[in-house]
DNA sequence: CCCTCTATTGTCCCTATGGACAATTGCAAA
DNA sequence: TTTGCAATTGTCCATAGGGACAATAGAGGG
């Protein structure tokens, strides 16, 4: 896929064209916005405050977008993360993390620098599992195993897998346990758990 | 650093082989535990249920450890880097991923395989705006109609019977929605947006 | 020793769901 | 006026999910 990158800031455009065996440079935000199913990688200091609006547009035309900063900061990598960017990163990072974010791109997936993601790590709210382990107290020991791979989604086969079980076992904790916490489905369960 | 392989799964084993230039294979949980700084790639079911004491082991030897899973999930992905791990991921990942997560832990840095990446960041509790009307923005007016019915559990059906249409139409929307969401079915659309 | 609970696995059956392949209508923008 | 998206509905098909009806084995209490 065809890497476009746009920056008001020579420097990291040299920089980042170094790392790459081809792409192309944009200067103007209405040449930018025409591009179409590339990979656009960004300097925040250049979306001038109307960030989520650029992302947003350049999303629509198909393209992955990752966002470059020179001061990262793990609220910014949150905020444009869910404003639709598909990676966020420091502008100078090392050439092999430019690539691999390019590599997760080309398979649909979001790319996050690593120093924010063990940030992210503990910033997910643990005690929750506090109220989640009240509401499934009346389960056995092994329908608790279930019913944590249950409410994030899995399907029976996968937790069979991990529990190394078959699948018509999981389907039996599962039944049990739709019938302990009255919800007639998974669905149901994952709402009661959230 | 030297990369040491454990893994109760000759398949694996191989596969992982095949992405280095020099590794060292470990057999036994002895010998595992005997490792020093290196860099120690395990297979999750080959921990048999003791995650936590060998990674913390390890750990304080000196070691970085990944822990990759053939059926990985994100509450595993949690679980163990809060325990420690510095990386986690799926045990069959194409061979630049397992590179990049080398080159972060020689950065001292935390690797998480992308496709959970995107699944942390909706974990973490959000600030104000970014809401779900955010979340649907790219949303047609009558997916949005549709979605919000959807993300509480309501069948085809009854979303069919609320809106005045036939199921088929519902199933069409909700097929849409699925596709610019980015979810494989409608439970993991009522976890994207709770 | 008997009974109960838990964990395990099976089969049969029907519905719900999601994907693939399509067609029609109407409105709005280029 | 043509192009394109949004909304609508159809069929066919494969898989997942949940209910019903059961059986077996082990642990633990009475």
């Amino acid at each position: 896929m065809q890497i476009v990158l746009y920056s008001d800031d020579i420097n990291l455009l040299s920089y980042w064209e170094s790392a790459f065996k081809s792409t192309t440079i944009i200067d103007e935000m209405r040449d930018l916005l025409a591009i179409r199913n590339s990979i656009i990688i960004i300097n925040y200091s250049a979306l001038n405050g109307q960030a989520k609006e650029i992302i947003l547009e350049l999303k629509r035309s198909g393209n992955s977008v990752l966002v470059l900063h020179r001061v990262p900061n793990i609220s910014f990598a949150k905020q444009l993360l869910l404003f639709g960017a598909n990676g966020y990163g420091n502008a100078l990072m090392k050439a092999h993390f430019l690539l691999s974010a390019i590599d997760a791109f080309e398979e649909g997936l979001i790319w996050l620098h690593p120093e924010f993601t063990s940030q992210l790590i503990y910033q997910i709210p643990q005690n929750k599992e506090s109220d989640i382990s009240d509401k499934i107290a009346p389960l056995s020991e092994r329908e608790k195993e279930v019913v944590l791979l249950l409410k994030d989604g899995a399907t029976y086969k996968v937790v069979a897998e991990m529990l190394e079980i078959t699948p018509r076992t999981v389907k039996a904790h599962a039944n049990s346990i739709y019938t302990k916490l009255q919800v007639k489905d998974r669905l149901a369960l994952a709402l009661l758990l959230k």
